[in-house]
DNA sequence: GAATAAATTTGACCTATATCAAATAATTTA
DNA sequence: TAAATTATTTGATATAGGTCAAATTTATTC
Protein backbone atom coordinates (compact mmCIF):
# COMPACT_ATOMS: atom_id res chain seq x y z
CA UNK A 1 0.00 0.00 0.00
CA UNK A 2 1.39 3.28 -1.06
CA UNK A 3 1.38 6.64 0.62
CA UNK A 4 -1.65 7.76 -1.71
CA UNK A 5 -3.55 5.00 -1.20
CA UNK A 6 -3.01 5.49 2.84
CA UNK A 7 -4.65 8.99 2.62
CA UNK A 8 -7.92 7.69 0.94
CA UNK A 9 -8.04 5.86 4.23
CA UNK A 10 -8.24 9.68 5.67
CA UNK A 11 -10.72 10.46 3.41
CA UNK A 12 -12.82 7.70 3.78
CA UNK A 13 -12.81 8.05 7.43
CA UNK A 14 -14.04 12.58 6.88
CA UNK A 15 -16.59 11.18 4.49
CA UNK A 16 -17.83 9.18 7.17
CA UNK A 17 -19.24 12.47 8.44
CA UNK A 18 -19.25 14.74 6.21
CA UNK A 19 -19.09 15.52 2.38
CA UNK A 20 -15.06 16.60 1.09
CA UNK A 21 -14.81 18.92 -1.71
CA UNK A 22 -12.34 18.82 -3.91
CA UNK A 23 -10.18 22.17 -1.89
CA UNK A 24 -10.69 20.32 1.40
CA UNK A 25 -9.26 17.68 -0.12
CA UNK A 26 -6.08 19.44 -1.49
CA UNK A 27 -5.64 21.48 1.80
CA UNK A 28 -5.85 18.75 3.63
CA UNK A 29 -3.33 16.62 1.64
CA UNK A 30 -0.76 19.39 2.04
CA UNK A 31 -1.23 18.96 5.86
CA UNK A 32 -1.67 15.40 6.56
CA UNK A 33 1.90 13.93 6.82
CA UNK A 34 2.91 10.67 6.97
CA UNK A 35 5.09 9.29 10.10
CA UNK A 36 6.51 6.38 11.64
CA UNK A 37 7.00 4.74 15.25
CA UNK A 38 8.92 1.96 16.09
CA UNK A 39 7.72 -0.61 18.75
CA UNK A 40 8.01 0.98 22.19
CA UNK A 41 9.11 4.45 21.13
CA UNK A 42 7.33 6.86 22.81
CA UNK A 43 4.54 9.28 20.85
CA UNK A 44 4.25 12.13 22.92
CA UNK A 45 5.83 12.71 26.40
CA UNK A 46 3.12 14.06 28.97
CA UNK A 47 5.96 16.61 30.22
CA UNK A 48 5.01 18.65 26.33
CA UNK A 49 2.13 20.21 24.77
CA UNK A 50 0.33 17.86 22.26
CA UNK A 51 0.50 19.48 19.40
CA UNK A 52 -0.03 16.56 17.02
CA UNK A 53 -3.03 14.26 16.19
CA UNK A 54 -2.16 11.03 14.22
CA UNK A 55 -4.56 9.14 12.25
CA UNK A 56 -2.88 5.59 12.52
CA UNK A 57 -2.64 3.55 9.16
CA UNK A 58 -0.86 0.11 10.90
CA UNK A 59 0.05 -0.62 14.62
CA UNK A 60 -1.19 0.21 17.55
CA UNK A 61 -0.76 3.06 19.94
CA UNK A 62 -1.18 3.55 23.94
CA UNK A 63 -2.22 6.45 25.62
CA UNK A 64 -1.22 5.90 29.66
CA UNK A 65 -0.72 7.88 32.54
CA UNK A 66 1.67 7.55 35.31
CA UNK A 67 0.13 6.50 38.89
CA UNK A 68 2.81 5.74 41.62
CA UNK A 69 5.21 5.32 38.97
CA UNK A 70 3.30 3.09 37.34
CA UNK A 71 1.94 3.17 33.97
CA UNK A 72 -1.89 3.09 33.46
CA UNK A 73 -3.15 1.99 30.24
CA UNK A 74 -5.90 4.77 29.54
CA UNK A 75 -7.11 3.26 25.69
CA UNK A 76 -5.59 1.86 22.75
CA UNK A 77 -5.95 3.01 19.50
CA UNK A 78 -5.82 0.65 15.82
CA UNK A 79 -6.18 1.20 12.74
CA UNK A 80 -8.57 4.27 11.17
CA UNK A 81 -8.55 5.95 14.56
CA UNK A 82 -7.30 9.89 15.73
CA UNK A 83 -4.83 9.97 18.78
CA UNK A 84 -3.91 12.49 20.34
CA UNK A 85 -3.58 13.70 24.29
CA UNK A 86 -7.63 15.24 23.88
CA UNK A 87 -7.51 17.97 26.59
CA UNK A 88 -3.76 19.04 25.93
CA UNK A 89 -4.03 18.94 22.15
CA UNK A 90 -7.26 21.60 22.26
CA UNK A 91 -6.43 23.49 25.24
CA UNK A 92 -2.40 23.87 24.66
CA UNK A 93 -1.63 22.84 27.86
CA UNK A 94 0.22 19.94 29.74
CA UNK A 95 -1.79 17.10 30.35
CA UNK A 96 -1.14 13.62 32.29
CA UNK A 97 -1.08 11.38 29.50
CA UNK A 98 1.31 9.88 27.65
CA UNK A 99 1.32 8.42 24.17
CA UNK A 100 3.68 4.79 22.85
CA UNK A 101 3.49 2.31 20.29
CA UNK A 102 2.85 -1.00 21.78
CA UNK A 103 3.64 -2.17 17.72
CA UNK A 104 6.06 -0.63 14.89
CA UNK A 105 3.28 1.42 13.59
CA UNK A 106 2.68 3.99 10.40
CA UNK A 107 0.79 6.68 11.03
CA UNK A 108 -0.47 10.06 9.08
CA UNK A 109 -0.07 13.24 11.66
CA UNK A 110 -1.96 16.92 11.36
CA UNK A 111 -0.41 20.00 13.39
CA UNK A 112 -2.94 21.62 15.71
CA UNK A 113 -2.27 24.97 14.16
CA UNK A 114 -3.26 23.33 10.69
CA UNK A 115 -6.36 21.55 12.34
CA UNK A 116 -7.67 25.24 13.61
CA UNK A 117 -6.83 26.67 10.38
CA UNK A 118 -9.16 24.25 8.48
CA UNK A 119 -11.25 24.58 11.13
CA UNK A 120 -11.51 28.77 10.28
CA UNK A 121 -11.42 28.22 6.77
CA UNK A 122 -14.19 25.04 6.21
CA UNK A 123 -17.36 25.09 8.78
CA UNK A 124 -17.37 21.25 7.60
CA UNK A 125 -14.55 20.92 9.32
CA UNK A 126 -16.28 21.70 12.63
CA UNK A 127 -18.97 19.62 11.74
CA UNK A 128 -16.69 16.91 10.95
CA UNK A 129 -15.18 17.35 14.27
CA UNK A 130 -18.57 17.83 16.47
CA UNK A 131 -19.86 14.32 14.61
CA UNK A 132 -16.95 12.65 15.07
CA UNK A 133 -16.60 13.25 19.10
CA UNK A 134 -19.92 12.19 19.31
CA UNK A 135 -19.25 8.62 18.20
CA UNK A 136 -16.21 9.06 20.47
CA UNK A 137 -18.45 9.82 23.38
CA UNK A 138 -20.66 6.77 23.10
CA UNK A 139 -17.61 4.57 23.65
CA UNK A 140 -17.12 6.72 26.44
CA UNK A 141 -20.49 5.72 28.19
CA UNK A 142 -20.26 2.51 27.68
CA UNK A 143 -17.05 2.21 29.33
CA UNK A 144 -18.21 3.93 31.96
CA UNK A 145 -21.51 1.15 32.58
CA UNK A 146 -18.94 -1.39 31.63
CA UNK A 147 -16.33 -0.42 34.81
CA UNK A 148 -19.12 -0.08 37.38
CA UNK A 149 -21.16 -2.86 37.10
CA UNK A 150 -19.11 -6.10 36.02
CA UNK A 151 -17.02 -8.60 37.80
CA UNK A 152 -13.49 -8.82 37.00
CA UNK A 153 -14.18 -11.63 34.02
CA UNK A 154 -16.90 -9.42 32.90
CA UNK A 155 -14.84 -6.28 32.30
CA UNK A 156 -12.60 -8.41 30.75
CA UNK A 157 -14.88 -9.53 28.19
CA UNK A 158 -16.42 -6.30 27.37
CA UNK A 159 -12.76 -5.15 26.65
CA UNK A 160 -11.99 -7.84 24.15
CA UNK A 161 -15.50 -6.98 22.64
CA UNK A 162 -14.42 -3.57 22.18
CA UNK A 163 -10.93 -3.90 20.85
CA UNK A 164 -12.10 -7.54 19.47
CA UNK A 165 -9.62 -6.77 16.56
CA UNK A 166 -6.48 -5.98 18.31
CA UNK A 167 -7.33 -7.63 22.00
CA UNK A 168 -4.99 -10.14 21.24
CA UNK A 169 -1.99 -8.22 20.59
CA UNK A 170 -2.23 -6.51 23.39
CA UNK A 171 0.76 -7.26 26.55
CA UNK A 172 -1.74 -8.73 29.77
CA UNK A 173 -0.28 -6.15 32.01
CA UNK A 174 -1.71 -3.61 29.83
CA UNK A 175 -4.99 -4.80 29.37
CA UNK A 176 -4.80 -5.04 33.57
CA UNK A 177 -4.31 -1.57 34.45
CA UNK A 178 -6.70 -0.65 31.50
CA UNK A 179 -9.59 -2.74 33.29
CA UNK A 180 -8.49 -1.86 37.29
CA UNK A 181 -7.84 -5.42 37.99
CA UNK A 182 -4.67 -6.82 38.97
CA UNK A 183 -2.51 -8.93 36.56
CA UNK A 184 -2.88 -11.84 38.49
CA UNK A 185 -6.36 -11.77 38.78
CA UNK A 186 -6.55 -11.25 34.62
CA UNK A 187 -4.05 -14.08 34.09
CA UNK A 188 -6.28 -16.01 36.12
CA UNK A 189 -9.47 -15.34 34.31
CA UNK A 190 -7.81 -15.71 31.00
CA UNK A 191 -6.57 -19.20 32.35
CA UNK A 192 -10.21 -21.01 32.89
CA UNK A 193 -11.72 -22.12 29.90
CA UNK B 1 -35.81 36.40 38.28
CA UNK B 2 -37.60 36.40 35.42
CA UNK B 3 -37.43 35.03 32.24
CA UNK B 4 -35.70 37.60 29.98
CA UNK B 5 -32.88 37.07 32.51
CA UNK B 6 -33.02 33.55 32.53
CA UNK B 7 -32.42 33.50 28.79
CA UNK B 8 -29.35 35.81 29.54
CA UNK B 9 -27.76 32.48 31.65
CA UNK B 10 -27.72 30.38 28.02
CA UNK B 11 -26.11 33.17 26.44
CA UNK B 12 -23.68 33.12 29.01
CA UNK B 13 -22.72 29.42 28.16
CA UNK B 14 -22.41 30.43 24.58
CA UNK B 15 -20.17 33.17 25.21
CA UNK B 16 -17.83 30.88 26.63
CA UNK B 17 -17.04 29.10 23.68
CA UNK B 18 -18.14 31.93 20.98
CA UNK B 19 -19.39 35.28 20.41
CA UNK B 20 -22.74 35.58 19.65
CA UNK B 21 -24.48 37.84 16.72
CA UNK B 22 -27.40 39.92 17.58
CA UNK B 23 -28.85 37.74 14.73
CA UNK B 24 -27.90 34.64 16.25
CA UNK B 25 -29.00 35.64 19.71
CA UNK B 26 -32.79 36.63 18.01
CA UNK B 27 -32.67 33.04 16.24
CA UNK B 28 -31.99 31.20 19.27
CA UNK B 29 -34.75 33.84 21.45
CA UNK B 30 -37.25 32.20 18.95
CA UNK B 31 -36.47 28.75 19.24
CA UNK B 32 -35.65 28.14 22.94
CA UNK B 33 -38.36 27.76 25.57
CA UNK B 34 -39.24 27.87 28.95
CA UNK B 35 -40.70 24.70 30.35
CA UNK B 36 -41.00 23.00 34.24
CA UNK B 37 -40.95 19.94 35.84
CA UNK B 38 -42.24 19.05 38.98
CA UNK B 39 -39.91 16.73 41.68
CA UNK B 40 -39.96 13.36 40.35
CA UNK B 41 -41.53 13.68 36.96
CA UNK B 42 -40.47 11.96 33.65
CA UNK B 43 -38.54 14.30 31.47
CA UNK B 44 -37.47 11.57 29.04
CA UNK B 45 -39.21 7.74 29.15
CA UNK B 46 -36.08 5.49 27.44
CA UNK B 47 -39.06 4.06 24.88
CA UNK B 48 -39.17 7.32 22.81
CA UNK B 49 -36.38 8.81 20.97
CA UNK B 50 -35.30 11.79 22.47
CA UNK B 51 -35.67 15.32 21.13
CA UNK B 52 -35.25 18.15 22.98
CA UNK B 53 -31.90 19.01 24.88
CA UNK B 54 -32.74 21.03 28.43
CA UNK B 55 -30.94 23.89 29.59
CA UNK B 56 -31.33 23.57 33.11
CA UNK B 57 -32.38 26.71 35.15
CA UNK B 58 -32.59 25.75 38.84
CA UNK B 59 -33.07 22.23 40.05
CA UNK B 60 -31.51 19.00 39.15
CA UNK B 61 -31.98 16.17 36.44
CA UNK B 62 -30.74 12.77 36.79
CA UNK B 63 -30.32 10.74 33.58
CA UNK B 64 -30.42 6.91 34.48
CA UNK B 65 -30.80 3.16 33.11
CA UNK B 66 -32.83 -0.19 34.32
CA UNK B 67 -30.26 -3.05 35.23
CA UNK B 68 -32.37 -5.87 36.52
CA UNK B 69 -35.40 -3.89 37.24
CA UNK B 70 -33.19 -1.12 39.17
CA UNK B 71 -32.48 1.84 38.01
CA UNK B 72 -28.77 2.96 37.87
CA UNK B 73 -27.83 7.24 37.84
CA UNK B 74 -25.64 7.73 35.16
CA UNK B 75 -25.09 11.72 35.89
CA UNK B 76 -26.38 14.65 37.36
CA UNK B 77 -27.32 17.76 35.56
CA UNK B 78 -27.17 20.86 37.97
CA UNK B 79 -27.41 24.32 37.11
CA UNK B 80 -26.11 25.94 33.41
CA UNK B 81 -26.02 22.47 31.90
CA UNK B 82 -27.30 21.12 28.89
CA UNK B 83 -29.10 17.52 29.17
CA UNK B 84 -30.52 15.35 26.88
CA UNK B 85 -29.84 11.38 26.09
CA UNK B 86 -26.51 11.87 23.88
CA UNK B 87 -26.84 8.95 21.02
CA UNK B 88 -30.60 9.01 21.24
CA UNK B 89 -30.71 12.94 20.65
CA UNK B 90 -28.47 12.72 17.89
CA UNK B 91 -29.04 9.45 16.10
CA UNK B 92 -32.42 9.92 16.32
CA UNK B 93 -33.14 6.49 18.03
CA UNK B 94 -33.82 5.24 20.73
CA UNK B 95 -31.43 4.39 23.54
CA UNK B 96 -31.48 3.25 27.33
CA UNK B 97 -31.15 6.32 28.91
CA UNK B 98 -33.90 7.66 30.98
CA UNK B 99 -34.06 11.56 32.85
CA UNK B 100 -36.13 12.23 35.60
CA UNK B 101 -36.47 15.44 38.34
CA UNK B 102 -34.67 14.99 41.07
CA UNK B 103 -36.10 18.57 42.62
CA UNK B 104 -38.14 20.98 40.92
CA UNK B 105 -36.96 21.94 38.15
CA UNK B 106 -37.14 24.74 35.59
CA UNK B 107 -35.42 24.81 32.52
CA UNK B 108 -35.08 25.94 28.82
CA UNK B 109 -35.24 23.77 25.95
CA UNK B 110 -34.63 23.73 22.41
CA UNK B 111 -35.78 20.83 19.75
CA UNK B 112 -33.10 19.07 17.66
CA UNK B 113 -34.67 20.33 14.49
CA UNK B 114 -33.96 23.72 15.61
CA UNK B 115 -30.80 22.80 16.48
CA UNK B 116 -30.22 21.51 13.22
CA UNK B 117 -31.26 24.32 11.58
CA UNK B 118 -28.46 26.79 13.47
CA UNK B 119 -25.96 24.01 12.79
CA UNK B 120 -26.65 24.73 8.96
CA UNK B 121 -26.82 28.24 9.13
CA UNK B 122 -24.44 29.33 11.57
CA UNK B 123 -21.07 27.61 11.78
CA UNK B 124 -20.06 28.81 15.11
CA UNK B 125 -22.59 26.90 16.61
CA UNK B 126 -20.94 24.22 14.96
CA UNK B 127 -18.05 25.48 16.66
CA UNK B 128 -19.71 25.86 20.15
CA UNK B 129 -20.67 22.24 19.74
CA UNK B 130 -17.14 20.98 19.49
CA UNK B 131 -15.57 23.32 22.00
CA UNK B 132 -18.32 22.58 24.75
CA UNK B 133 -18.23 18.60 23.92
CA UNK B 134 -14.36 18.54 24.91
CA UNK B 135 -15.12 20.31 28.25
CA UNK B 136 -17.40 17.23 28.94
CA UNK B 137 -15.01 14.68 27.25
CA UNK B 138 -12.78 15.99 29.91
CA UNK B 139 -15.29 15.21 32.76
CA UNK B 140 -15.69 11.44 31.54
CA UNK B 141 -11.88 11.33 31.46
CA UNK B 142 -11.12 12.01 35.03
CA UNK B 143 -14.72 9.75 36.09
CA UNK B 144 -13.12 6.41 34.00
CA UNK B 145 -9.70 7.24 36.32
CA UNK B 146 -11.74 7.86 39.38
CA UNK B 147 -13.97 4.39 38.74
CA UNK B 148 -11.07 2.28 38.22
CA UNK B 149 -8.37 2.82 40.80
CA UNK B 150 -10.39 4.20 43.88
CA UNK B 151 -11.81 2.56 46.82
CA UNK B 152 -15.14 3.15 47.40
CA UNK B 153 -14.24 6.03 49.84
CA UNK B 154 -11.85 8.08 47.15
CA UNK B 155 -14.97 7.55 44.80
CA UNK B 156 -17.24 8.99 47.20
CA UNK B 157 -14.66 11.82 47.73
CA UNK B 158 -14.55 12.40 43.80
CA UNK B 159 -18.32 12.24 43.42
CA UNK B 160 -18.34 15.40 45.90
CA UNK B 161 -15.62 16.86 44.21
CA UNK B 162 -17.25 16.50 40.64
CA UNK B 163 -20.50 17.69 42.17
CA UNK B 164 -19.51 20.11 45.07
CA UNK B 165 -22.75 22.38 44.36
CA UNK B 166 -25.11 19.53 44.59
CA UNK B 167 -24.09 16.24 45.85
CA UNK B 168 -25.65 16.54 49.31
CA UNK B 169 -29.29 16.99 47.29
CA UNK B 170 -28.95 14.00 45.74
CA UNK B 171 -30.40 10.87 47.67
CA UNK B 172 -27.71 8.34 49.03
CA UNK B 173 -29.17 5.44 46.22
CA UNK B 174 -29.15 7.39 43.66
CA UNK B 175 -25.18 8.58 44.47
CA UNK B 176 -24.57 4.69 45.22
CA UNK B 177 -25.56 3.44 41.82
CA UNK B 178 -24.22 6.34 40.61
CA UNK B 179 -20.64 4.97 41.84
CA UNK B 180 -21.12 1.39 41.14
CA UNK B 181 -21.29 0.53 45.13
CA UNK B 182 -24.02 -0.50 47.56
CA UNK B 183 -26.25 1.68 49.59
CA UNK B 184 -25.16 0.45 52.07
CA UNK B 185 -21.08 0.69 51.97
CA UNK B 186 -22.03 3.99 51.30
CA UNK B 187 -24.09 5.11 54.62
CA UNK B 188 -21.32 3.13 56.23
CA UNK B 189 -18.81 5.40 54.22
CA UNK B 190 -20.86 8.60 55.67
CA UNK B 191 -20.88 7.56 58.78
CA UNK B 192 -17.28 7.01 59.81
CA UNK B 193 -15.50 10.74 60.36
C1' DG C 1 -50.82 14.82 62.42
C1' DA C 2 -51.41 9.69 62.35
C1' DA C 3 -50.62 6.16 59.27
C1' DT C 4 -48.13 4.44 55.60
C1' DA C 5 -44.42 4.18 52.65
C1' DA C 6 -39.74 5.04 51.42
C1' DA C 7 -35.01 5.88 52.53
C1' DT C 8 -31.19 5.09 55.43
C1' DT C 9 -28.60 2.78 58.93
C1' DT C 10 -26.78 -1.13 61.42
C1' DG C 11 -25.38 -6.02 62.05
C1' DA C 12 -23.60 -10.66 60.74
C1' DC C 13 -21.56 -13.16 57.46
C1' DC C 14 -19.35 -14.38 52.87
C1' DT C 15 -16.86 -14.00 48.51
C1' DA C 16 -14.23 -11.90 44.78
C1' DT C 17 -10.25 -9.92 44.20
C1' DA C 18 -6.11 -7.68 46.16
C1' DT C 19 -1.55 -8.48 48.05
C1' DC C 20 2.72 -10.68 48.64
C1' DA C 21 5.95 -14.08 47.11
C1' DA C 22 8.03 -17.16 44.25
C1' DA C 23 8.25 -20.11 39.97
C1' DT C 24 8.00 -20.38 34.99
C1' DA C 25 7.89 -18.73 30.41
C1' DA C 26 8.87 -15.57 26.84
C1' DT C 27 11.40 -11.94 24.90
C1' DT C 28 15.40 -9.06 24.26
C1' DT C 29 20.24 -8.17 24.07
C1' DA C 30 25.17 -8.94 23.92
C1' DT D 1 22.50 -18.89 21.45
C1' DA D 2 23.37 -17.98 26.23
C1' DA D 3 22.54 -14.63 29.61
C1' DA D 4 19.71 -11.25 31.25
C1' DT D 5 15.65 -8.98 31.41
C1' DT D 6 10.72 -8.76 31.31
C1' DA D 7 6.17 -10.85 31.26
C1' DT D 8 3.09 -14.28 32.90
C1' DT D 9 1.47 -17.83 35.88
C1' DT D 10 0.64 -20.10 40.21
C1' DG D 11 0.07 -20.39 45.29
C1' DA D 12 -1.18 -18.81 49.99
C1' DT D 13 -3.41 -15.42 52.58
C1' DA D 14 -5.92 -11.05 53.83
C1' DT D 15 -9.57 -7.74 53.29
C1' DA D 16 -12.82 -4.42 51.19
C1' DG D 17 -17.00 -4.47 50.05
C1' DG D 18 -20.94 -7.47 48.70
C1' DT D 19 -25.30 -9.90 50.35
C1' DC D 20 -29.14 -10.70 53.22
C1' DA D 21 -31.98 -9.28 57.03
C1' DA D 22 -33.88 -6.33 60.24
C1' DA D 23 -34.19 -1.85 62.74
C1' DT D 24 -34.65 2.94 62.57
C1' DT D 25 -35.23 7.30 60.65
C1' DT D 26 -37.34 10.44 57.29
C1' DA D 27 -40.76 11.72 53.97
C1' DT D 28 -45.35 11.38 51.99
C1' DT D 29 -50.24 10.92 51.99
C1' DC D 30 -54.90 10.70 53.53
Amino acid sequence: MNIIEKTENIFEHFEKFIELSEKLKSELSQRIKPIEFKKGELVLDANHICTKSYFINKGILRTYFLKDGKEISEYFSGINEWVNSPKSFILRKKDIYYIDAIESTQAYFINVNDLVYLFDNFPEMERYARLSMGSVFGHFMERIISMRFTTAKEKYDHFRKTYSDIYHRIPLGMVASYLGITQETLSRIRAEK
